[in-house]
DNA sequence: AATGAATGAGGATTCATTCAT
DNA sequence: GATGAATGAATCCTCATTCAT
């Protein structure tokens, strides 16, 4: 019930300052290890990666949920932006969009909409996360595209699907081709600010 | 004298005719768990459901790939035989395929050849069944599709990923929409010998 | 999520005949365990001292209060048997009742219907045992006691609340001066058949 | 360099005045939660309720064992002011008492001499406010009740035994039963300075 | 003197895998 | 050939305690 006394002495505590850095060194570490593992990755192997004990991860993200939610928030938001741009044509924001895809397992996995489970509920946070994708889809672009406006999202899903592989190089040309083979067309692949 | 406790008859043991019962009551129970439970479902619920012993699930099975693959044989299987079928059309493949994809999460997870990590050695047999299936489409159907034959396994595993929703009719809808948006005419969704 | 390979040779494994053997340890060492240590001791503890494995307590005891309701069961049960004995006076069973006071910390945490948290449903299994004390208690003794028939169960809980100290004869010493207090009359401290 | 982002400001540092009343906050917060969860509470929850840093806790108590001494002080110490009392009768000074064991599941486990383990050095501190309690009732009181003067600490025990249920009034209810089956009689239950 | 972040051990629980019988 | 018990590593999560600022 108590702890053991440690005779070993305590690693440095860089006190409150460190406190934003690691938080920022978790996200990183939970976007790498995401990306390579899933999202089913061990909380741990994030930890451990950040350089920072597991209470630490547990001090910044109450759960799982809280990590991916928060590693998806960037990705969602550089959405949201690319499309809120001045003279952003479907196009822009779909290579935003599709840059995402390729460099983040996780946020196929949103796109998806298959993180953990099926039911809408057990979504949690992700479920939110979708939805302001497929608000920012349809946004502003409404009317614009190839596609009835309905499909929008079913055709990131199965472009999603299709962007798979091991190399960065392979999951874009493959996400290129699943565009192309919907009639769409995709600006150059990539982040938002450019 | 440990011997002398011997109380508990042991069950029958009923030779190779019950080896070959088990292993295939092995089978559908994977099978079943897989869809309910997903593809990380415990073995030993397999081996719970098949009514055998966990040893027995390794006896027939060295590794949790190993069953996969072989309940993944059984779909592979049957889109062959319907493209091997006199005067299969595509749109009856297809039709052939969808079902599989619709019923079982872990046909999904092969064609997306997503199954565990990415790397393709990883995919263990799980790769030549993928391969399969595109030797299945491509062999006798060439030509006579809407699409680059170079394409059918790309709209294959985009249509993988819309299949997502909590019952069968959620993912039969949405898989044919799919198609639809590919343009792709697909026949009435069911398993092969009808 | 895959288990590391280990190098090291596996503990010996005795086969099925040691599944009771290891469940009676676990018994042993969760009585020992929960008397020096209280209800929350660890159930880790519980293992170790049986000599085997966590997982070997998880087989047999889903929860802690599986594992708690066991431990109980023994004390409950002699209770209830030096009720139904025959001619058994109140005095022959509040003896024994008392010897499992002394004896165990748990018995004496059922008694005062303590366990976890103090809602009858959170007491889980618990609860019933305590009232199969009650019934005993209460079953062939009506009348014959010094005590309003209502209250024995109060005067249980009393005494309960008088036994403490670190040896045994401490305990047993105070259970009888609260006995006495209460003005009733207990035979020689003792367990069920003698 | 590292000080360049020195954004948030530092709390204010009201000195030694606001030392008495952070401790004061904590004596508070402990009894609340201790009251409300039990003493295993964590005692990061006590900090903050009491709205202060985990540091300042630990600058004002060395370990659980000081914080639970603490609030219990204030539990004996009413107590001995009932008992010191002028003209205060048994009656008086039990009423005070149950009044403290009703409220408070700390002041129950000390009078059960049992906090955390059973050996009497672990009790430290609330080892001595045990037997400040005893001389409060021995005290002024010898030879006024109806009960061996020897006999009243255990029967103080017993009547802890006895305290038990999810609110205020079930604990009261059980304790004056408790009371009245020792032949004690109790005045309206209340804190000392009425 | 206070803050509150970080550490990391510890406990619960789950499962893949082995192996005596 | 089958059974199913045992092992123990791995993951999740919680907290006591320390310490830079």
């Amino acid at each position: 019930m108590e702890h053991t006394e440690q005779e070993g002495r305590r690693p440095a505590n860089d006190g409150p300052k460190a406190a934003a850095r690691n938080r920022a060194a978790l996200v990183i570490a939970a976007r790498e290890i995401f990306a390579e593992h899933g999202l089913e990755a061990p909380l741990s192997a994030i930890a451990r990666r950040a350089g920072v004990g597991q209470g630490v991860l547990y001090r910044h993200f109450p759960d799982r949920d809280a990590v991916v939610a928060t590693v998806l928030e960037e990705n969602v938001l550089q959405v949201e932006q690319a499309a809120a741009a001045e003279g952003a044509t479907l196009a822009d924001v779909l290579a935003v969009l599709t840059w995402h895809l390729v460099e983040s397992a996780a946020f196929i996995g949103l796109l998806r909409a298959e993180y953990a489970t099926v039911r809408r509920e057990e979504l949690g946070r992700a479920g939110e996360l979708g939805e302001r994708v497929e608000r920012a889809l349809r946004g502003e672009l409404r009317d614009r595209g190839p596609l009835p406006a309905g499909s929008l999202m079913l055709a990131v899903a199965m472009v999603s699907g299709a962007v798979t592989g091991p190399t960065r190089e392979d999951r874009e040309r493959r996400a290129l081709e699943a565009w192309a083979l919907l009639g769409v067309e995709v600006g150059p692949v990539r982040p938002f600010p450019g």
